[in-house]
DNA sequence: TGCATAATTTGACTTGCGTCAAACTCCTTT
DNA sequence: AAAGGAGTTTGACGCAAGTCAAATTATGCA
């Protein structure tokens, strides 16, 4: 099986997870719409301060979402893995500028489709509205599961919390980043794996 | 004219609020599924646990949301004022049990639509998908500045963070809410205020 | 294989903020 | 007007975690 099978298998995957049951004719005005991209590490997928123009999905790979504050320092919002959206999402619907960039961790293969595409189906599909609203939602829950881990006030219990929540962000992301994401300094979250706290 | 016009008005402004242009036949239906509540200071609209039964909207009022940690610790998530939802969007979303519960901070009118008729109605015209969306959206916004403020560490420049992004809270909330949504101690806050931090 | 750079750990020091406790102010109710 | 209670302020003290700095361990690349 060749890899773009592979991809447009993901893609269909895609689509009934957001959808749910999907027509024929609506499967095939739908699917030629739909690109892969690949990128390597470091590569920004998405910039803040541009308007989203895509709906990137993730066949493999991680990427990495964050902001800069006020004071130029840089703030991980989340990790993003196989079978996930990652794009700005509330940008993307409000056609606002992100304030968010996602950047590959990792060698990521995406399926992805154009803001003006998926608008332009949209007009003679309005039921796919759903999908907007799955994503959408699954995003409101992951940011309230972050928030709730923030207000966790001992960087211990936060980290303990995240290693019961999402353990594969342990093996997979660097430490500084999970730091970031833990909003602790570096070193208290090696102190934290050490036991010294 | 009646109160109850003046909640019809707010009903219908509710309705192109979230759906933009609305047809005749469209809001003929809708709007005798749209019913009015009323709640005293300290009034549940929504409890944790329970899967939520319809979607409110505060008409007049402030609405306080808020969870409890696993040491039985008080936290709030958000408040909620004239014109805007007051519901657990996710569970209404997801139809699973709520983690937040939603309390009147004074004596509120809600427009409310219950789940049942919503989707039903959704039958007819699935476009009003957009709604949910809209609604979703607005909520991921305001989650994601609340999780922003949070990342800030300095109690000060959260509270100076919340005046810029918030100033109604401050003048309409007591203390006491305000400090747990800002994840201080209240003391702190109260400090802060006094400018001795 | 070994060097260079990045990633993580450890140490020493400082401080913001939480906790406990008590005082003070402002409503509400009788 | 007085009494009671809620809401807010002030004080004293201890500690978790931030910062700066240096050591140690991984990792990629020539």
């Amino acid at each position: 099986m060749s890899g773009t099978d592979n991809h447009l298998q993901t893609a269909i995957e895609y689509i009934s997870k957001y959808i749910g049951n999907v027509q024929e004719e609506e499967l095939e005005l739908l699917l030629p719409l739909v690109r892969f991209a690949n990128y390597q590490k470091g590569d920004l997928i998405y910039k803040y301060g541009e308007i989203p123009k895509s709906a990137s999905f993730i066949i493999t790979g991680a990427v990495r979402s964050y902001y800069f504050d006020e004071d130029g320092k840089e703030n991980t919002v989340g990790f993003h893995f196989e079978n996930e959206p990652a794009f700005p999402y509330g940008s993307f619907v409000e056609l606002v500028p992100a304030a968010t960039s996602f950047v590959a961790m990792e060698p990521v293969a995406v399926v992805w489709i154009s803001r003006h595409d998926f608008y332009h189906f949209l007009e003679t599909f309005p039921r796919f509205e759903i999908g907007i609203a799955k994503v959408l939602s699954e995003y409101l829950i992951k940011g309230g599961q972050h928030l709730k881990l923030m207000r966790i006030d001992s960087s211990r219990e936060r980290y303990k919390k995240l290693l019961e929540l999402q353990p594969e962000i342990v093996t997979r992301v660097p430490l500084t980043y999970i730091a970031s994401y833990l909003g602790m300094a570096l070193e208290t979250l090696s102190r934290v794996r050490a036991g010294k706290l």
